[in-house]
DNA sequence: GCCAACGTTGGC
DNA sequence: GCCAACGTTGGC
């Protein structure tokens, strides 16, 4: 199957990209999400060696903060099962669980955030889910010409800085 | 801190 | 199955 793309949110101060840059391999399991359509992504689409922005939401400034590869398809979230996590859901269990997880590993912290403000003024991403007025999904896909559109971004951001 | 836009819950 | 009430998300 093709790669895909995807965008992950986090409150940075719950875990950010930097607790991800210090973390063993630089690797952390994704869990604690509990959005139907966004379990559904994590258990049934998004496979091994898919990217995925990794975002900062409630964040200042908010926007993405690098990109992530998946190295563990969707497997039943064990936080659901541990009654003292605070996503702990007593209606998932072993046998039937209800949320999913991924494995991913980072490949790239930008320089800089590249915030929603910015991403904003690109007309070729106009369309983009994370842009969407009222959008809160933690887990959604990107388009591939989305995807190249803010790494090009990025990649001109950096040369200039140099 | 505000509040619009969602998603979920539960009575009916 | 409808939908009002409520809770949450997340940019601003």
């Amino acid at each position: 199957m093709a790669k895909k793309y995807w965008l992950l949110k986090s409150e940075p101060e719950a875990f950010s990209i930097s607790d991800l840059a210090q973390a063993p391999g630089q690797i952390t399991c994704w869990d604690g999400v509990r959005n139907y359509q966004a379990r559904n992504y994590l258990r049934d689409d998004i496979q091994i060696n898919d990217l995925a922005f990794f975002h900062h939401s409630n964040a200042c400034p908010p926007g993405i903060a690098g990109v992530v590869k998946v190295i563990q398809s969707g497997y039943p979230d064990s936080t659901a099962w541990d009654p003292f996590d605070c996503h702990y859901d007593a209606k998932s269990t072993v046998a039937n669980p209800r949320w999913f997880m991924i494995d991913v590993q980072l490949v790239t912290r930008f320089e800089e955030i590249l915030t929603l403000e910015l991403l904003r003024t690109v007309p070729a991403l106009k369309s983009m889910e994370l842009l969407r007025k009222g959008s809160r999904l933690s887990v959604q896909p990107v388009r591939a010409d989305e995807y190249q559109t803010v790494m090009k971004l990025y990649r001109s951001l950096n040369s200039r800085r140099q």
